[in-house]
Order: structure tokens, then C-alpha cells, then sequence
DNA sequence: CCTACATAGTTCAACTTTCAAGGATGAGTC
DNA sequence: GACTCATCCTTGAAAGTTGAACTATGTAGG
């Protein structure tokens, strides 16, 4: 399972390549089945949702932040933040949600520098007539599939994941991952 | 939790629109830990790759699944399978990885139509000196993390979930997923 | 051989994402 | 006010992805 560490033969204390500890055979696996479960279903999804909504997964899940927001509307970088995208993949984002009429842009009062995004009437339209075929596919690929103790499982697995990850590393453009 | 169905309402043997079964509270907790812990792990994934090897996260399972192959080499169709690529978006891959010179086609003597991607030593080269630093990445991500009851659960869970999206939906570009 | 159809891979155009740069406003300090 | 620095969001170009169309080769049946 673990490597022979090679630290110990010279003393070293720079300790330049300590050797890595490789995957074993059950973590490979393990590592495979999550790679393999999770791009399929990012990738059913993508699909299910261009053909039946007309826009990708990502998409979707923006104006679901809107509609469950108090008036249907979030600045900006909230939005980026709790979909988990930067603020440029946003600002693009919206522009083409604003094209398809679902999305408004409106200044902040408070803030000049601010944006908010809202969701349109239109957009609200699309989320109702699509939800159902969404919730459906997610349905048929998670819960479905799992038992109650699995479901839970899962989500604790998935929180522990998301905790190691949040206020990891500097990036250029999520400076709240800071 | 399960939404009242409307089917017996009136007798009604079409069924135009049976009240979808929304997700309850818990299942929307778990739903959202999924998004939130596996889309912030494949941007730190990609970011580390991009950083630390020079390209995304898919480019470098393609090489270390050349790595693993008989002779370094795959049939094209065959590596976007097991990928879970297109064969288009492994085209345009293979032609960037080949521009690198961590790739190099070859025809197949034994159909005219194929091809061979196979991993140069230089490609070798590259996995060899960023594989430790990418396991470091997944096991600080997953595997430091988790307890080892946890690993096997997110494993048997991880392994139903493929399953079910495997053999699925018509694509048409993945006339494997038939 | 010929036709019809399936398979292997590529290519093009449209779209999405990333990265780095930039313009504008806010906040703190002197 | 002036300076400095942080924050808000956008932009443009490069890179990556998608879906459909396309070429070429294989395969099966008459």
C-alpha cells in the first residue's frame, strides 16, 4: 500500500523527491468509478438540458440561484460565488442568458460598480416547463439508484470533499477562495 | 417527501404530465453538495494539470491511459471510450498532444480507416515528473479526507451511478452508449 | 461486382471556458 | 482632496468542446 519512504538513506533534510504515495489498487479504483460516474453524469446532464432547455447544465443552474432568490435577483459576484464560476465566465454567461431573453442585467443603487442579474418572466417560464424533465434525469441517475443510507452517504462524503476544497488555493480570478 | 401523484384524480390512462416527483430537502442538500464538491474539484484538478504538466485534466488521463496500454498505443475510437470522450473531442485532442510531442499517430496496418494514438517517450517523460504531484492533489482532495469506510461507500455508490448511465441514452457521437 | 449500409476518424462552425488585462468605483489613510 | 489599494465586473483572444457533415474504408447480401 504505501511507498517505501527513501528519506531515511542519506539523512537527507532538504528532502528534494520524497518518494509519493501512490493510489493503491483499491484507491485506483475507487479514483476510476468517481471519474467515470461523475463526467457521465455531468455529460447526461449537459445534454438532457441542451436538448429540452436550450442551454448547458451551468446555464440552468444560474437561473435556478435567480428564481430561489429574493426578488429573483443576485449580484453578480454572489452568483458567481454560490455557482461556483468566475466572475468572467459569468459575465459571458449572462450576456448569452440576457440574448435569450431570461436574464436582465439592472445597476446596483448602493454600489456603481455593482451588477445584478434577475430573471426574467421568460426565464421563469423555461425553469417551470423544464424542471420536472431535470429533476426526473437527476432522479433516474442518483436517487433512484442509491438506498436511503447511500444517499446519505454521499452526502456526507460530498461535504467532507467540498470543505478540503472551498478555502483552498489562490486563485486569479475567485479571489473569495482565498 | 414524495409529491402526491394526480394520476387518480380522474382516471386519466394518457397521463399528460404526472406531477413530477420533486426532491426532498435532504436529497436537494445532497444534490447540491454533489455539484458544489465535484465541480470544485475538477476546476482544482484542471488548474493543478494546467500549472503543473501544461494541459487539462482529460488530456492528462489520455496519456496515462496510453501509459497503461500494451504497447503504448490505442485504437482512437478505443481510447475515447474508455475516456469517455467523443471521438471528435479526442481528435482535436490527440492533435494538440501531438503538437506538444507527448503523442504520435500511426495508422493501423489492419484497417485502413484507423488510427493509432501512442505515447512518445517525452510524453512518458512528462507523466512521469507530474504524477506525483497530481496523486498528492487527488489524495489531499479525496483520499486524506475520507475514512477508509467512507472510500469503499463512495466506491460501491460511485460504481451504481456509472451503471446506470452507461448503457443509456442514444448519442450521436457515442454510438458505444447505445 | 454492385449496392447498401456500418464504422473509423476528421473537420468545420458555433459555442463555452479560461486567462490576463483593463476601466470604474469604493474604502482607508494621510 | 490625493494616494493607494481592494473590489466589481467586463472584455478580447486563445483554448477547448460540441454536433453535424464529410471522407474513406470495411462488411454483408444479392
Amino acid at each position: 500500500m504505501d511507498a517505501p519512504g527513501e528519506r531515511d538513506l542519506m539523512g537527507d533534510t532538504t528532502r528534494p523527491e520524497p518518494e509519493p504515495r501512490w493510489l493503491s489498487d483499491g484507491e485506483q479504483r475507487v479514483w476510476r468509478s468517481y471519474l467515470h460516474a461523475t463526467t457521465l453524469l455531468e455529460d447526461h446532464l449537459d445534454r438532457q438540458l441542451q436538448r429540452d432547455a436550450g442551454m448547458p447544465h451551468v446555464y440552468y443552474g444560474l437561473l435556478v440561484q435567480l428564481a430561489q432568490a429574493p426578488r429573483r435577483r443576485m449580484r453578480m459576484t454572489e452568483l458567481a460565488r454560490s455557482a461556483k464560476i468566475t466572475r468572467s465566465r459569468l459575465s459571458h454567461a449572462v450576456a448569452r442568458l440576457e440574448k435569450n431573453g431570461w436574464v436582465r442585467r439592472e445597476e446596483c443603487p448602493s454600489d456603481k460598480r455593482g451588477q445584478f442579474a434577475l430573471l426574467t418572466d421568460e426565464g421563469a417560464e423555461v425553469l417551470r416547463r423544464t424542471a420536472p424533465g431535470h429533476v426526473a434525469a437527476v432522479r433516474q441517475a442518483m436517487f433512484d439508484r442509491l438506498s436511503p443510507e447511500q444517499v446519505e452517504q454521499l452526502g456526507a462524503i460530498m461535504r467532507v470533499m467540498a470543505e478540503g476544497l472551498e478555502p483552498a488555493g489562490s486563485h486569479a480570478d475567485l479571489p473569495w477562495l482565498r
